[in-house]
DNA sequence: CCGCAGCTCTCTCAAAAGGGGTAGATCCAC
DNA sequence: GTGGATCTACCCCTTTTGAGAGAGCTGCGG
């Protein structure tokens, strides 16, 4: 970054250099065709999965990767930590189906500077794209409300989480707590208290809270 | 289709006319860059939910329509009920991001050509394109397997179905009673049968298992 | 006409879940 | 070092759930 800082304003010579990581070729194509269609971008590389993503960060250092949050091998949260471990200067765009993933706050809090919805316009995945390129932030409308809803809700703890992740399983409380090694009615004491947090009534409401805020994965 | 059926072998004059129906304008832009880049096809329209889509059929009749199972408006399902009401030789391609989402059957029982994940390769979409231009069936070897499980499995009623849906909502049994009028016993004993079929020991796993196999929406 | 599948309703009983409160042990931050 | 958060564990009590077993009613197909 000392040596070629110079990004004068009116200077198109030097084009947006993008790495797109997402595991479908379908997806890689299509914002490849939406990428390369623009005069100031160009698509360095692709990869179709997390350790891809990584070494060709390292190889290429571009001015974005565009990264699905969910990917084979290595999912978005390992490869941003990854990436601004070796680079912290990364310029990090996460992608990602599902509004109102948890993970999203993970990348985001690590230090990826963007998010995307894989159903955006057009016209926004080259805002966003642009945005993150110059080191802007950038989020989509609806995540940066649910930023604001998200800092009110109480958050689970580490225990609570593992809990959370057996329920969603379908597990008794004795279960968790064999599973857990410790006793059912220390389980019942953080179902009780997930209960309250995600403000459902009974456990499989909790599941349904949970999977809908993707607290937890399929 | 009477008045140019003459598709002899070694014709390669008339192109596959594709219609691509997705909500997401990157998986557009990659279905069409993948098709068009095939001398023998061409993308003739796009839809970006399900009333395009039959809408732009109609118009357009093309060989091969392209569909997402889930789109706003009308899913894939009711797209083709009605296309094929209306051409019954319609040929239709499913496709899903989600493995095991059980539409797909019931599309497939409709009478849609074909299948596909989204996460296919680039020939493997191609070849399915081909295959049900030329009216035969394809689906992804995944779902070949999928389906003899499946024929194995006890299926749901549909108030099963139903009380499974408030089920994974979180309702409690009289809450399911009260919204489907029926008493609580009745709740009970249709909760019994879903947990039976689905080989659950609680409402909680049997609510996971109904997302594994997609039989519930989030 | 009979049988079967689906939906409804009933009953009993044991187990699980949930709501309330309390409290000791850590560990970390102010 | 005091306070707060976390994890652990326990108490009592009520409600919900799940297992088992019947049984009546419909509508459809052999």
């Amino acid at each position: 970054m000392s040596a070629a800082p110079s990004a004068v304003s009116a200077a198109p010579a030097r084009k947006i250099r993008v790495i797109l990581a997402d595991d479908h070729p379908v997806v890689r194509d299509g914002l490849a065709a939406i990428v390369n269609r623009q005069p100031d971008m160009e698509v360095v590389a692709e990869a179709a999965d997390g350790e891809e993503a990584t070494e060709l960060y390292n190889q290429h250092r571009p001015d974005v990767m565009v990264l699905d949050l969910r990917m084979p091998k290595r999912d978005g949260v390992a490869v941003v930590e990854l990436v601004l471990a070796s680079d912290p200067h990364a310029r990090l765009l996460v992608m990602t189906t599902y509004d109102g993933d948890e993970d999203i706050f993970r990348c985001l809090s690590q230090g990826a500077k963007g998010y995307l919805l894989k159903d955006s316009p057009r016209t926004e995945i080259l805002s966003a794209i642009r945005a993150v390129s110059e080191d802007r932030p950038y989020a989509s409308s609806s995540v940066a409300s649910k930023a604001l809803q998200r800092m009110a809700k109480p958050s689970l703890t580490q225990r609570e989480v593992g809990v959370l992740q057996l329920l969603a399983e379908g597990r008794s409380n004795k279960d968790i707590a064999r599973r857990l090694s410790i006793t059912e009615g220390t389980a019942k004491t953080h179902v009780k208290a997930i209960l309250t947090k995600l403000d459902a009534i009974s456990r499989t409401e909790a599941v349904a809270v949970a999977h809908k805020r993707g607290l937890v994965r399929l």
